[in-house]
RNA sequence: GCGCCUGUAGCUCAGGGGAUAGAGCGUUGGGUUGCGGACCCAAAGGCCGCAGGUUCGAAUCCUGCCAGGCGUACCA
């Protein structure tokens, strides 16, 4: 087309016209250049084409399938545990990941976040990056506080004698320390659910409230109460004029659930309406749970959000026994989280800390406000990014930037955190491996870092992912139902220990153990990144605990099973290595040729997840290809053939192997010789 | 309201312009005088949320709608 462009026969005709006239030109020289192409190509020798010949203007190339696989071969045991890698690009990838807060349990969801990570940086490192590893640790902020609080008014002295069990303890002492607190709403929420979602509990309204009149409480509070469950519009305790009415109702709230549960209504949907998100059972408990602290939390709710504000000041200040009790107790946490760490091959280049942001934050804040990017607005210090950016709709709109009381946000900390990274560490791209939920969070930091003329933002780049949930829904540390990782991974180990013993009771006690690790580590991981980011990860214990089909097992295997052939003809990596001269297939089956297309997708499968920041394609990659060496191997005998295809056969076992354990270390995942 | 994400087999998920839409689990029936049966083979099972559009060709791209989830000024 540029030959006629340039000879100026395309003027004055449609685009379409000339495309027609172009390929019309193309078409009578086709046949001739293919017959020189094929020639060409023929001469230049290439032992890897059989043979090259013109067709109708086509050039068939048959590839001469023995030397294509000798070559693939020798560079996948040549390079080995680098088979796979890109060239090195000059680059430093810092991926920021885990982010465990201490004083609070590591549940499944951290999880998904660590192993995530872990992921994303080995493959970045495996596309040629340079990358860092970095733990940002939830070190100080509100539920320090709360736990701190907590402990000090109730638990002091009580945490358990084994310095192991104590960061789990920690947790827990949060978690009663966030109930204590929300005491009132929780009890709030949960008439307001009644109200919503269980019709019986309205019509009985009226016994209720005559139930009250006895007790004497005052008029206008029940008034109150039974507009707002008619309506199920929510209740407002500071509404209410008697603080005990709540209480005194509470009874008889009781006894309508129970005679719920004694006499089921079977559940009829009504159109328009929701349907119910708890049995009456469920209902019954969560009412029961709420009633064994209805008397005591009831009244003293109120009074311990005083004492956490004052516990917060005594941080503020830096008073120093609060600061000693942190420390002593930051480190319950952080003796825990190094070990699931260690557990979970997660390594750090670059530890961060929250309490190590706090006041530098606080000094950007200081410097934002003074060259008019933040600004005052009800007592809070905010960014109107919008407004900055001149925006009409809302897009980033407000981020608040420091509490009105001048303590510090996660914000705060955040903005002197990624000036960090990029000043003092010399990152050239940052990543942040956190909850899509944060995404919006997330485009306001880089946003305001923008306006504030720090180039180097537009490098910040947000890897969210979605969350874990169970089967019966969300996790919520509040409603105790987050299972723990180390509850989860005892229950897993617990059932890779019993299937060792049952498949391989042979193994000598230390690898049984070992095996047992890397198969229950292994499919917890698998679990959690055979799943696209964006997607929610629906934890479902029976399934992890089936190591059966889709899981990190069946391509252990597989890596296991190669092993064995290997082993029993004695040969290694090195040893084929100098045999791959003139490798003779004999005529190429078809799962040869499958294992062989499946081993050459390796690289450009890591470029693809790299710059996709996608392990999911990784983790499918491992699987086909432990599926295509599986059919080779039901297909294909290997010890049992003659020569020279035996050997032949070996080397592609060889080179399976060693490209399944690369692909597997690129998840974390552990590659055992035998299982 | 606005923004982001999701919708594919009974269930959990791949596939992201190209042939008859694929796996695993579950269901039914098979396979080892073969290198390890944590394996393999076969069967049944799909208006790819709905409706338009672009294209020779759409599960895939565009628009609109429906359904669900998440976010949206002092939690992290």
């Amino acid at each position: 087309m540029r030959d006629l462009e340039a000879s100026g026969q395309l003027e004055g005709l449609s685009r379409k016209e000339a495309k027609a006239l172009a390929s019309g030109a193309v078409r009578e020289r086709v046949p001739l250049l293919a017959e020189e192409i094929a020639e060409r190509v023929a001469k230049s020798g290439n032992p890897l084409f059989g043979s090259v010949e013109a067709v109708n203007g086509y050039v068939n190339i048959a590839f001469n399938g023995n030397a294509v696989a000798a070559a693939l071969i020798e560079e996948v045991l040549r390079r080995g545990p680098e088979y796979g890698q890109g060239a090195p690009i000059a680059e430093l990838v810092m991926v920021e990941h885990s982010q465990p807060n201490t004083h609070k349990a590591f549940h499944v969801g951290h999880l998904r976040n660590s192993v995530l990570g872990v992921a994303i940086a080995n493959i970045l490192r495996a596309a040629g990056y340079e990358v860092q590893d970095a733990n940002y640790i939830g070190d100080i902020g509100m539920h320090v506080v709360k736990c701190l609080w907590c402990y000090e008014r109730f638990h002091t002295g009580e945490e358990p004698e084994s310095p192991e069990a104590r960061g789990r303890w920690l947790g827990e002492v949060y978690a009663e320390s966030d109930a204590r607190l929300n005491f009132r709403k929780d009890v709030l929420d949960f008439l307001q659910l009644l109200a919503t979602e269980d019709q019986a509990f309205v019509a009985v309204i009226d016994r209720l409230l005559k139930y009250l009149w006895r007790k004497g409480a005052d008029g206008e509070d029940i008034a109150y109460l039974l507009g707002r469950i008619v309506q199920a519009q929510p209740i407002k305790d500071d509404l209410l004029r008697e603080d005990d009415v709540i209480p005194k109702f509470w009874p008889i709230v009781g006894d309508q659930l129970r005679a719920e549960v004694a006499a089921p209504k079977p559940y009829v949907p009504v159109e328009g309406e929701p349907e119910p998100t708890m049995t009456p059972e469920q209902r019954l408990a969560r009412w029961e749970t709420l009633a064994a602290r209805m008397d005591e939390w009831w009244a003293a709710s109120p009074g311990w959000r005083d004492e956490v504000r004052e516990e917060f000041a005594r941080w503020e200040a830096q008073d120093p026994a609060f600061v000693a009790l942190w420390e002593r107790t930051r480190e319950w946490s952080m003796a825990d989280f190094r070990r699931i760490f260690a557990e979970l091959g997660a390594e750090f280049d670059v530890w961060l800390y929250e309490s190590e942001v706090d006041e530098p934050g606080k000094r950007m804040v200081q410097e934002l406000l003074e060259i008019g990017i933040a600004e005052m607005s009800e007592g809070l210090t905010v960014v109107k990014i919008d407004e900055k950016l001149g925006l009409e709709e809302p897009t980033y709109r407000t981020m608040p930037v420091l509490r009105s009381d001048g303590s510090s946000l996660y914000s705060t900390k955040d903005l002197a955190l990624t000036r960090r990274k990029f000043e003092e560490l010399g990152v050239d791209r940052a990543i942040w491996v956190v909850d899509v939920r944060q995404s919006l969070y997330f485009q306001q930091i880089f946003k305001i870092l923008e306006l504030w003329g720090f180039e180097q933002a537009k490098q910040a780049y947000h890897l969210g992912y979605e969350m874990v949930v169970l089967p019966e829904g969300v996790i919520s540390s509040r409603k105790g139902n987050a299972p723990l990782y180390d509850d989860v991974r005892n229950a897993v180990l617990a059932r890779a220990r019993e299937i060792i013993e049952e498949k391989n009771p042979e193994l000598s006690p230390q690898r049984k153990e070992e095996v047992a690790w890397q198969v229950a580590l292994g499919s917890l991981k698998y679990a959690m990144l055979a799943r696209d980011n964006n997607k929610v990860v629906t934890f479902d214990l029976e399934e992890a605990l089936s190591f059966d089909g889709h899981a990190a097992p069946y391509i252990q295997y597989a890596h296991a099973r190669a092993s064995r052939i290997l082993e029993h003809a004695g040969e290694t990596e090195e040893s084929l290595l100098p045999k791959l001269d003139g490798l003779d297939f004999g005529a190429l089956q078809p799962e040869e040729l499958g294992l062989l297309q499946g081993i050459a997708a390796l690289p450009e499968e890591i470029q693809r997840a790299a710059v996709e920041y996608r392990p999911l394609l990784i983790a499918s990659y491992v699987y086909d290809l432990a599926k295509r060496f599986n059919d080779f191997y039901h297909a294909c005998p290997v010890l049992t053939s003659p020569e020279p295809t035996r050997t032949a056969r070996l080397a592609l076992t060889a080179a399976t192997r060693r490209t399944l354990a690369n692909g597997l270390a690129l998840l974390g995942i552990a590659a055992p010789e035998a299982m």
